[in-house]
DNA sequence: TAAATATTTCACAAAATGTTCACTTTTGTG
DNA sequence: CACAAAAGTGAACATTTTGTGAAATATTTA
């Protein structure tokens, strides 16, 4: 049965959520705060994550931008009345579902099933997570790169860029469509800085530059099979 | 825009919705009950249904039943505090989300928001994106076009001229459509630049050149199955 | 806090593409 | 068949786009 991350400062809070949880058949992980949540992330893989907005630490949202930088885990939202505005710029930052405190544990757990049945149905399409293409090899959940057997050493964004490009193989991708999924919706700078960092990213692949393909008057795209 | 459909029997909180949402940008047809919900369902298309679930002549939930037998959209329900029950079976009946009365417009309009970023994301990949015709194939996501199997090299214009085209094959359109949807409505330059790209993209295309056809006094066509 | 890394912006040249225009060819019509 | 209007075409010229090195900022690390 599916795994779940509750993630609130409050032990109460956590304590009536596993229960409710455990008796709906789900595997329940309790983290603090949200630091504890990402490092819990980087090593382990969940079905779904609950998160309370207002932590010490690291607060939710920025704990779930920063998971989803690597990884593709649905989170539901637990907010205070009144966190309207938050609200409105939440559904931009990945959360799929919020849940206003108090809350009633029926409700939250009508709310993660339904979110983890959508979720269910995008992951049937589900991606994998290494690819090797010739002499190049990417380890996505690994963050790894090699190019003939030896590690490639990239800076972060190349990183990202080129997973995503992996992950969208044979895609046509605009600048403005990797803008949004690379840097996020909150970047608000020139579309050609997209040009520097596929610069540096052909130069880290070497040889296998050819696989980056430039669309003229569109945008990038990783071709090979 | 989105074009919502908002169903209750009070006039007031359909009045209050059409405000934010028209203030929000979408169109906006209201509806007093389910059966004339469910009427408006069978002649026009809506993006997104926000529905109140008690209702004369028809509640909610048999009206979203009876919609979604025939159209896929997607159903926000709005509901008093209290109806726990009902909503844990709510969103096995295809409701995308759930908003007590009484709400506040603002997260109505988020959850609106990010319903329809669902919805869209479902769409774009349910759309077939790949054609074939005879020794033609055009791939529109990857950006490619392949002339008896060899991949054919043509400028932006060309691509989204043909990809346009290719959308809308078997529907005659005007130079001045073509100009507006593939060259933008900032275009202000002369009609008959669209003939020069068609050569081009006619050349581009060799033997299946046959299927851009020219129809006299009016624009072209793609015609093919 | 300084040093080291990363990221972003910028400017410029080279290359590719887009637009217009004049001329030719085709088509429809009386 | 002659004519006029519409469409096809090649080439000149204008504009846009991209790759790139380097400088300016920002961020992380020691």
């Amino acid at each position: 049965m599916a795994h779940i991350l509750v993630v609130d400062d409050e032990m109460n809070i956590r304590k009536v959520v596993r229960e409710y949880a455990e008796f709906e058949g789900y595997e329940v992980t309790e983290a603090e705060n949200g630091m504890e949540a990402v490092n819990l992330c980087h090593e382990n893989t969940y079905d779904l994550i609950i998160m309370d907005v207002m932590m010490p630490r690291l607060d939710g949202y920025s704990a779930c931008k920063e998971i989803h930088k690597t990884k593709q885990i649905p989170v539901i939202m637990l907010s205070a009345r009144g966190e309207e505005y938050d609200k409105l710029f939440g559904f931009e930052i990945g959360v799929d579902d919020y849940v206003v405190k108090p809350f009633s544990p029926k409700e939250l757990m009508a709310r993660v099933k339904a979110v983890l049945k959508r979720s269910k149905s995008d992951a049937d399409s589900a991606k994998p997570d290494r690819y090797a293409f010739e002499g190049l090899e990417v380890d996505i959940s690994g963050r790894e790169v090699y190019v003939n057997g030896q590690k490639a050493s990239m800076t972060p964004k190349e990183y990202d860029l080129l997973f995503y490009l992996v992950r969208n193989k044979n895609i046509a991708l605009s600048r403005d469509k990797l803008l949004e999924e690379v840097w996020g919706y909150d970047f608000f700078g020139d579309d050609r800085t997209v040009d520097t960092h596929i610069k540096m990213l052909r130069n880290s692949l070497g040889e296998y530059r050819k696989f980056i393909v430039t669309l003229r008057g569109m945008g990038y795209k990783f071709e090979a099979n």
